[in-house]
DNA sequence: CTGAAAGCGCTTACAG
DNA sequence: CTGAAAGCGCTTACAG
């Protein structure tokens, strides 16, 4: 591999000023300028980023810590975040979390020891209590690590939209099936879906809503949905709004294997809007976070001069209606 | 943070006895190591590797390289990889190429200017001609990049077994709906059903069998799946497979739209049982990739005396046989 | 068995 | 405007 050394040999000057071109330092000469270029091609000259760190203690990396990849909607926040990075020429480290809080905190530190420009962690959902401390910013996206400054979708506003959707579709008896209480984002969307509809319902008009905890995962959605359809028609509830896709995508098998047809008989609502939601049977409705967004957000901040400082950021969501939900007959 | 100067002067010897002991050298004396060890956790020292690395030009990193991490099947493997290069003290850099050779030769660059280990290349759809040359190790696993060491399922003998499956179930009318035959996973996965199909419906027994080439996405598999079920029922496939579960769930779709049941009056079958092929109706027969022991593989190949040495591996499949599938009537 | 010293490839005050 | 030189924190022959 071709070195400043060599470069500058190569252009007759001094490393010095190979440095400084290399770095867009204007006050090097044309001339000079050109040269170094020039011996830069032609050497196909990469410079070491190892000893560029060495120097000035950071590194074009951005580290990235998620629960568990093969989660779509990590994956997708992941996809973003790279695709963001790329574009200001940073790397990105990923590792899993596997939600542990041990696991995450040593992962952490590893991905510390690369000096990267700065971290994005989406916390493990048990609150992951030692916390690092360390000169390189941290963030926390999706779902809050330690207090570390939060970007997030505005997971209440996004539940709230459910709730209007429902209610103004005539729904009247709703179950929801939260995720952990244990995790600001259960708490958070359970709460916007709950003062939504009752601030909606009010009165005569009140809704019965029933709410049950659950784990995010499909598994957990299908067996609560099970229990909550498993009584008479009439008591049964017309609507299921749930605190993940996942959930909702569980519950739809569970209609499915007690006969009740969605949405004719039960609308079900979802939250996330993964690629899976349109590839369901019937199309899900879902609540769509701008993972994009929260994406480029969280990576300029990172780079930018004071990442930490401000508040936490809540990016708007919006609801995709689809087929199943429905109208109350 | 703390240097080995640091922990050199707290235990009262040079750095280099600090750097032994580090790297685990027993020729220092016990007595000085227990010093060294006590002073090291005292002051919370870590190296930092980017000194390390430009002494030693290498660095416990990984680089992956996937077409899409927002694709399930390389979520997974980029989860197992992750898991495998954490358990050998390795963290993995992660880029995507966008299935853009273009792209993915600049993310290879990008990533070798990090000094990684190797690099773990899940090849672009389209041949990516202009190759880097380089000391760091790479090979591809599932799809080939370039001329490097291949790891990959058996895509031919697991789409033999679908093809076993299929025949064994008395299906003689079948459509195929292949990957795009510009890969060579749709390749190898085509060749291997029609070769297994042709082996063992011979003679009088002879099946009808009709490919279709497509995407390995939901939507061509929706798409060409219409099209072939479009026709009169006598005519009809009875039994489809799908070069992969999205294409397969697609086809579930189109079934579901044209009023088709499945599996009594049409059998559908995927690869690469995704986390989603349990989740739909009906449960999908697919072919299932040991991803964690591709992973294990990959890893530890790269991190070997010889990772480029000897000849591609072909990890074996299973079929997961499931409720899309069920014998003729 | 331990330490002193060179050197990995950069960047950055500083001198000229 | 350019160059010489120090130094970032390690590892590794080498000397003792």
């Amino acid at each position: 591999m071709a070195t400043v050394k060599d470069v500058a040999r190569e252009a007759g000057v001094s490393v010095g000023t190979v440095s400084k071109v290399l770095s867009k330092d204007l006050t090097v000469k044309k001339a000079l300028r050109d040269r170094v270029t020039k011996a830069v091609e032609q050497l196909g000259y990469r410079p070491n980023m190892s000893a560029r760190a060495l120097r000035t203690n950071k590194l074009n990396i951005l580290g990235l810590v998620v629960p568990d990849i093969s989660n779509p909607f990590f994956a997708q926040l992941a996809k973003d975040i790279e695709a963001e990075a790329a574009k200001q020429s940073h790397t990105v480290m990923l590792a899993n979390s596997d939600d542990d809080p041990v696991v995450e905190l040593r992962q952490i530190e590893t991905l510390l020891d690369q000096s990267p420009r700065g971290l994005i962690v989406v916390g493990a959902a048990d609150q992951s209590v030692p916390q690092v401390t360390t000169g390189v910013p941290i963030i926390s996206l999706d779902r809050r690590y330690g207090d570390c400054r939060l970007i997030a979708a505005d997971h209440g506003a996004g539940s709230g939209l459910v709730a209007e959707h429902l209610a103004g579709l005539g729904h009247r008896r709703i179950a929801y099936i939260s995720g952990p209480q244990s995790t600001e984002v259960g708490r958070l969307r359970k709460l916007g879906f709950c003062t939504q509809l009752r601030k909606i319902c009010t009165g005569s008009d009140a809704a019965v809503l029933i709410c049950v905890e659950g784990q995010f995962d499909y598994d957990s959605g299908e067996h609560i949905a099970h229990q909550l359809l498993a009584v008479a028609p009439d008591e049964r509830p017309t609507a299921i709004a749930a605190a993940s896709d996942q959930q909702a995508i569980g519950a739809l098998r569970a209609a499915r294997d007690l006969g009740i047809s969605v949405p004719s008989e039960l609308s079900i609502a979802g939250f996330d809007n993964i690629a899976l939601a349109e590839l369901v049977e019937p199309r899900l409705t879902s609540v769509s976070q701008r993972t994009d967004e929260m994406a480029r957000l969280a990576v300029r901040l990172l780079l930018s001069e004071h990442p930490q400082a401000t508040q936490d950021t809540f990016v708007e969501t919006s609801l995709c209606a689809r087929d199943s939900t429905c109208k109350i007959r």
